[in-house]
DNA sequence: TACCTTTGCGTCGGATTAACACAAAGAGTA
DNA sequence: TACTCTTTGTGTTAATCCGACGCAAAGGTA
């Protein structure tokens, strides 16, 4: 397949935001340049448009090969043209953003190379390109569509209890929400099935497990901050 | 200015949803196409990007040479990638939608010749390319946007009244809102400004001019259907 | 058994809002 | 002028929503 006209075009890529949670944590992950433009930068994951590929193949390329991941979630975000957005030459980026469960993909820390790591989304390092506002950008995003659409679950594993979802909409939305009133409005919400199981090994009372209802009627959902 | 790789690179294209409001009818701008592929059936506006070019940039290029408008409200919408959405050969297309008043605009019908009209956007002729789907999402997310977003008065004269906003919000969200409830969150979001004035030369009533409060404080907007 | 912490469930008062009534304004008509 | 008709501006009220908080049940420890 090829371009039909025969201008030049800009090249074309692919960047990812990809957020991960684990121990109350929100994080992205970072990949570490190894050659110039910003060698030793750390910057957003991505990849170079195929001819024949779409955006979301692409991502998927880059998450599997490079952190070997399969099957996240993944939305399109933005597409980024700054003509001086890539020092060597022209280059438009269609960022995304992912939601990936850190216990249940590879990227421990061993595996993939030390160029490869979580950080922590309060944490972050300078990065390399115009990478600093995409991911802002992402978080802006995440945090806004959790409170109309039920993308949480997407960050936690299959069985979760109440106080962890909660936990976690704390952590994303950077504030507190009263426990009762949270419970009340997802449970409202139907977003959410108990499985009558308990998370067992606490030492206090042990929490109900619930699962992501998939059967989701639309526009039940708003949480507010 | 040159892509910085040697790989090929798709066409990249923008192309543009153009609303316009007027006679209490939401209208979309579309293009007669005269040549193949898709000869004498209606399309989007579009161009594609040139090397040193913004997106924004080439859609003030269309806007100003293909359809003589200016200064208009624009946002990105998403971008398209099926690989097989021209039949000429692989082309990314960065959608964006815009916000016009046809009255303030030259595309009268006569000068910009007959190739260029406005549809009711009930009333659409099936188009080329996947310009189906473009439409619907820009139609999606001008629903939405206008929920949260002071966006209606980009479509409505410098002065309005508060019938003409209250028809346009019921226009563009193809539902009744209650006329006082609406006003009244209108009133309270202050993104409107009573300038005194009134309309005059209707048989009845002369209703308040108003005019858009650009001094909007963030976030006190709310529109429920 | 007493105690502590966490989790599940309920209540209550204030704020929001949807549904509706009504008065004021403007023009025509007898 | 008085009456009618329509549209626009303003207020009321009842139902609902929501935030702040109380309290008991569950589970482990001392």
């Amino acid at each position: 397949m090829k371009p039909f006209h025969s201008y030049q075009n800009p090249s074309l890529a692919v960047d990812l935001v990809v957020f991960g949670y684990s121990q109350q944590q929100l994080s992205v992950l970072l990949l570490n340049r190894k050659e110039a433009p910003f060698k030793d930068r750390w910057v957003l994951p991505g990849a170079f448009l195929q001819m024949e590929e779409r955006f979301k193949d692409a991502c998927s390329r880059v998450l599997k090969t490079k952190l070997g991941m399969d099957d996240v979630y993944l939305e399109q975000l933005y597409s980024f043209d700054e003509p001086d957005r890539d020092p060597r030459g022209r280059a438009i980026s269609v960022a995304h953003y992912a939601l990936v469960n850190p216990s249940k993909v590879a990227i421990a820390a061993g595996s993939m190379a030390n160029d490869v790591s979580w950080f922590n989304i309060n944490e972050l390092p300078a990065l390399g390109f115009d990478h600093d506002s995409i991911f802002q950008q992402a978080l802006q995003r995440l945090r806004s569509k959790i409170t109309y659409f039920p993308v949480g679950f997407e960050l936690l594993d299959d069985l979760f209890t109440m106080p962890e979802l909660h936990e976690l909409y704390e952590c994303i939305l950077d504030t507190t929400i009263d426990r009762r009133n949270f419970r009340r409005k997802i449970l409202d919400s139907e977003y959410i099935i108990n499985t009558g199981k308990k998370r067992e090994g606490s030492q206090n009372r042990h929490p109900d497990l619930y699962k992501f209802n998939k059967k989701l009627k639309k526009n039940s959902f708003q949480i507010n901050v």
